[in-house]
RNA sequence: GGUGACGUGACCGAGUGGCUAGGUAGAGGUCUGCAAAACCUCCUACAGCGGUUCGAAUCCGCUCGUCACCUCCA
């Protein structure tokens, strides 16, 4: 049983197999910091948290590169291409690098909550010219680039002639996007080929946030940062690399190019993996179109179409509970639905600690509820260990199959089915074996908090358990019930809590011990 | 125009050439002081029309509908 993923560069499921086990190099596109994240810019995170998770279960050691883009997104290709953090930056009359950190600090508090642990390496674009500049002067110096007033731009016909292919990930022709190009691209007059891509800009004067190289002051084309930063990291060539479904083309491609052109000569890496848009009533969710959900308004809600709020761990479950190479919409209804299934799944976790204790240490309870069986015999368990264990298979068979934790969510139901069966009865304890109970409980915990990196969130108000506490104090000070007087505030006592009777009633504070 | 997806029961959403996905909602039941939870049962679908096949929702073709990428986008 081992993990295949679907591969973008050939279009088909592969197992996965690392370049160099047990190393496993990962390599997810990250946000551009200039504005608040999103619904959609959750998904690949959340997606690649459990990938990398998944991959450690397996006994790999991961390093997973998220980068944090806050340099070099052009508003266009074009010659007045305006950079978005300088935008932003104008706007709010700051420091363009204020806003990057503004927006980078945020990003994390959202990823942090919503599970997904920090990337091993989060290396910024900013921080990364030198890297890029040596790409660049690797691609001229292999003859695929080309110099104009300052800019380098990449030469995508002369590396086609070389035999090489862009458009190998997106499935595209040359021809076909040279017919398919539009009449409104005047302003590129410096490009050699409507095709060919920006290596590095010349800074325009009012341009702020600028480097010196080679071809003069100017900063790195957008595609170029994620190849640099992807090679220094984790070498030539990676094992995987993903991002949103939007940017196969052309960030993707242009990587693999930029690679391919470049010292490394690879295609980057082994496996290209990409996660499928989120949308709203079936429309991509996008900042261009409007319809975008802000993590930080969704949690509270309402927002948008969305007439309440969903906790983060809720947002988590409920894109897990799609594929993630399926279209995932959002809605309250969807939402409301995912929210009671992850409560079931929280609960079961719950049912654990009751399984595995010692009251339902099913052998013991065998040896007394289970019709009395000749001395030293077991009864048999072949059938219920059985039926267990493929429960608990059939999680894994979903997580192998191409990361689809819809399948292994319906098979912990499966499983959390039986759990609560055995739980019922002690009748029904017996079917089982404790061993072949322990393996299901650490497989389900495993699953579900190290895997699916689903945690529960406490929903009790501690003060209004406290006050109902107090309540029962008064009415057995009153009845003059001493022994549970003493249980109560023995047990406030060991959560650091004291109780003070007093004239006025009864009031607590948090000891000073 | 080019490229690529998709259309599953009330809702969300897996999967698949013959075998119950799962969650939510709804109905009935067991349990129960009431309730909840849990468990059991039921409602049981694959856009339409053809074709291939012993058998298709699953493969092929056509039709209708929806979406994405080709421009910044997760």
């Amino acid at each position: 049983m081992s993990l295949s993923l679907y591969n973008t560069l050939t279009r088909k499921k592969e197992e996965f197999q690392p370049l160099h086990p047990p190393q496993v190099g990962v390599y997810l596109c990250g946000p551009t910091v200039y504005s608040e994240a999103h619904l959609g810019n959750a998904r690949g995170p959340v997606v690649f948290d459990v990938l990398t998770r998944y991959l450690r279960h397996l006994g790999y050691q991961v390093r997973y590169v998220r980068n944090i883009t806050d340099v070099g997104h052009l508003e266009s290709d074009a010659d007045t291409g305006e950079d978005k953090m300088e935008k932003a930056a104008r706007a709010a009359r700051i420091e363009p690098m204020q806003v990057a950190q503004h927006f980078t600090n945020r990003y994390r508090q959202h990823m942090l909550g919503l599970g997904c642990l920090p990337p091993d390496i989060e290396p910024q674009a900013s921080g990364h010219i030198i890297e890029q500049i040596q790409v660049i002067e690797e691609i001229i110096n292999n003859g695929l680039a080309y110099e104009v007033n300052g800019s380098v731009y990449f030469d995508v016909p002369k590396y086609n002639e070389e035999g090489k292919r862009y458009g190998k990930l997106s499935n595209r022709s040359i021809e076909d996007q040279l017919a398919g190009t539009r009449a409104g691209l005047e302003g590129q007059s410096e490009k050699r080929s409507p095709l060919d891509f920006a290596l590095w800009k010349k800074a325009s004067p009012e341009h702020i946030m600028r480097w010196p190289s080679p071809w003069g002051e100017g900063f790195p084309g957008w595609h170029l940062e994620c190849s640099a930063m992807s090679r220094k990291y984790l070498g030539d060539l990676s094992d995987i690399h993903g991002g949103g479904l939007d940017l196969m083309f052309p960030h993707h491609e242009c990587e693999i190019a930029q690679s391919q052109g470049s010292h490394s000569h690879t295609d980057e890496a082994r496996f290209w993996v990409h996660n499928n848009m989120i949308t709203v009533n079936g429309t991509k969710m996008s900042k261009s179109l409007g319809n975008f959900v802000l993590l930080g308004d969704m949690f509270k809600g309402p927002t948008g179409p969305l007439a309440f709020g969903y906790s983060p761990m809720v947002v988590r479950f409920f894109l897990l509970q799609a594929h993630y190479r399926s279209p995932v919409d959002v809605s309250d209804d969807a939402l409301q639905a995912a929210r009671k299934g992850y409560r079931k799944l929280m609960n079961g976790l719950r049912l654990l600690d009751r399984l595995t204790a010692d009251s339902l240490s099913s052998d013991v309870i065998r040896d007394r509820t289970v019709a009395p069986l000749a001395e030293g015999k077991q009864p048999d368990t072949t059938a219920g260990d059985t039926e267990l264990r493929k429960l608990v298979a059939d999680v894994f068979v979903g997580l192998n199959d191409d990361l689809n934790t819809a399948r292994a969510i319906a098979s912990l139901f499966n499983l959390l089915r039986k759990f609560n069966t055995l739980a019922a009865t002690t009748a029904a304890m017996a079917t089982v074996s404790s061993a072949a109970l322990t393996e299901a409980v650490d497989a389900y915990r495993a699953v579900v908090s190290d895997i699916l990196g689903l945690q529960d969130e406490p929903r009790a108000n501690a003060e209004e358990l406290l006050k109902l506490t107090l309540e029962f104090y008064t009415e057995a000070k009153a009845e003059k019930a001493y022994d549970k007087v003493d249980v109560i505030r023995a047990a406030l006592k060991s959560q650091g809590i004291v109780i003070k009777d007093t004239k006025a009633g009864v009031e607590w504070a948090y000891s000073e011990e």
